[in-house]
DNA sequence: CTGAAAGCGCTTACAG
DNA sequence: CTGAAAGCGCTTACAG
């Protein structure tokens, strides 16, 4: 168990030289003679010493640990996420530690105190869409933040943030995502999950209304239906568009905002005997694990988060200020069929 | 950006007072006037000013910091540990960071060094099973590193291992789901996937072993196939197996693993034209969030990872070494069925 | 209630 | 090539 740590005094007392050459030896510098650099390394091979990246932080200024922020790891889409950026940051020389997203959230306890105290390297946040008040809360967060260390933003980021960032550019994603469907036939396409509020250009809503227009397509608002991110929430609010409507009107397809949401609306479809996809095509976003596993296939979209994640620590790291588009590529399986006539 | 960062010498002077004093408001102390106090806090506030934990905890000789070394965060069963173990850390004024299972190799790199040089307050870490020589720098490791500070096992622990931990008692878990299958009239049942190895007394195979002994079944090697833990491996594994069989001798159920290898076994079966639970009853394991939205839903045991997590947290603060059983049950669903005669 | 001073375990010029 | 000393930004007795 931890016991008194040994610490350089204790490797320099017990080599006999003073601790400025246990620190020459610990850090490989050259200026240290064959002899005395044995002498010092038996010791601490000896004592299995390990020196101390807090002290060492205290002179160094840089501690080579970076944060993440997400909102929950338990969707695999962050966990791709982090898995990206670790895999990078260890590249680099970096520890990621990951944050719950209550972290940020200014309306309970401290709001991101425990972070600035923290003096990582650099912090990544991958940021969702939120309702407006809290919306704001964050960002004077992440402002305050930034007076300690250098952030990098994932996700849906306006380009009025001015923060470095990987962005998705939404609106042309879900725009060529009612091509797609509008080119296989369908004319009653809905949307399912997201959080209604101001719109900006990147938005969806932008890209499906706009993809609608460009098939001359009416927008009909009882085919969007706003709701969280999660399985249950994609069942019930599949449920409720279609028990609203009379069958005539159902939708065809359904754009999902996430795969979980396309999960739940694949479980109800099923659960009411729609047979997906000859009643009803799903498309979903994220390219999760399961999606080719899940009957049928769903399709989705690949947005590279791994590669992503990488890329944010890379704008860290290296200080640029920009903001890069992570790219997507639809990935059609089976879930998804030419409409029947 | 991380300019010259504002430290407790600035705030003292800009309030008039030593350090001494800003150091007793930031910690809240109670012998501080009210005037003062109010006077020191206004500094704070209006340079936004955050006590760097780097400092602080070369005094304080601690971190308030736990670490966690999963073996892949892409399994969301491991998701599942690290929210939980996450949660209670915050419940308990701790942060909760991720370290890759290639921490602790020593056959890269330098094994637990950087892990050690952090000083954390606490370590996790999830065991799978390892080829022996493997598991025995593992086990090195995870000495080396307990100098510097207490460390907590979560999985396939076993007894004879020196450390508090949160078991698995896999072998038991097993013998049920055996029973459980031969209960619905099953005999040829196959199980797939894991390391073959030497074989402590907690291991799967054990209980499916005796599993098979409790319903007077013989144990058929071509059954059991070793593989890793992943949907592709799961796949091959059970085409490899019905490959090598004449179809009069197919298992009639499967016991995976783990889910992902469940969900390859699924998809390889229905490639083959097979019908689940018809002609093939699977089992997985972990009960994974999509596991209810395959096809069929898929029967699994839920091994309760967030609360293993969250409890291994506790083990970890309050020093207790003792090691304990994680609770599991059996989650039936469509996937398994009575055999037809 | 408040301050001067020592100390935490390192690194980094500066001498020699 | 090596050591004495100052300093990193805090906390914690110890005085007063």
């Amino acid at each position: 168990m931890s016991s008194e740590s040994v610490t350089i005094y204790d490797i320099a007392s017990e080599a006999g030289v003073s601790i400025a050459t246990v620190s020459r030896v610990l850090r490989g510098e050259a200026n240290v003679s064959e002899a005395t650099r044995k002498k010092v390394q038996d010791v601490i091979d000896r004592r299995n010493y390990r020196p101390s990246s807090i002290a060492r932080g205290l002179t160094s200024k840089t501690t080579h640990s970076l944060g993440i922020i997400l909102p929950k790891l338990l969707n695999p889409h962050y966990a791709m996420i982090f898995t990206g950026a670790q895999e990078e940051a260890r590249k680099l020389g970096y520890t990621m530690s990951l944050f719950p997203w209550s972290s940020l959230d200014t309306r309970e306890y401290n709001p991101a105190a425990m972070l600035a105290e923290r003096r990582l390297d650099g912090l990544i946040v991958c940021v969702e869409y939120l309702p407006p008040d809290h919306d704001v809360q964050v960002l004077s967060a992440l402002h305050d933040l930034r007076q300690y260390m250098p952030v990098v933003l994932i996700g849906c980021v306006p380009p009025s943030y001015d923060f470095p960032a990987i962005t998705n550019n939404s609106a042309a994603m879900m725009q060529e995502v009612v091509r797609y469907l509008t080119g296989l036939g369908h004319e009653r396409i809905a949307f399912i999950g997201g959080v209604e509020e101001d719109r900006d250009p990147l938005r969806r809503d932008v890209g499906y209304e706009n993809g609608l227009k460009d098939a001359r397509l009416p927008y009909t608002a009882s085919y969007r239906i706003y709701c969280k991110g999660t399985t249950e929430a994609g069942s019930a609010a599949l449920n409720q568009m279609l028990d609203s409507l009379k069958p005539e009107y159902w939708p065809t397809a359904v754009i999902a905002l996430n795969d979980l949401v396309a999960m739940g609306c694949m479980a109800a479809a099923r659960d009411r005997g729609l047979s997906i996809p000859d009643q009803l095509s799903v498309i979903g976003c994220d390219n999760l694990f399961c999606a080719p596993y899940l009957y049928p296939p769903l399709t989705s979209i690949n947005t590279y988060q791994q590669r992503t994640g990488a890329r944010a620590v890379q704008l860290l790291i290296s200080g640029e200020n920009k903001q890069e588009t992570a790219d997507w590529e639809l990935v059609e399986r089976a879930s998804c069929a030419r409409l029947k006539p």
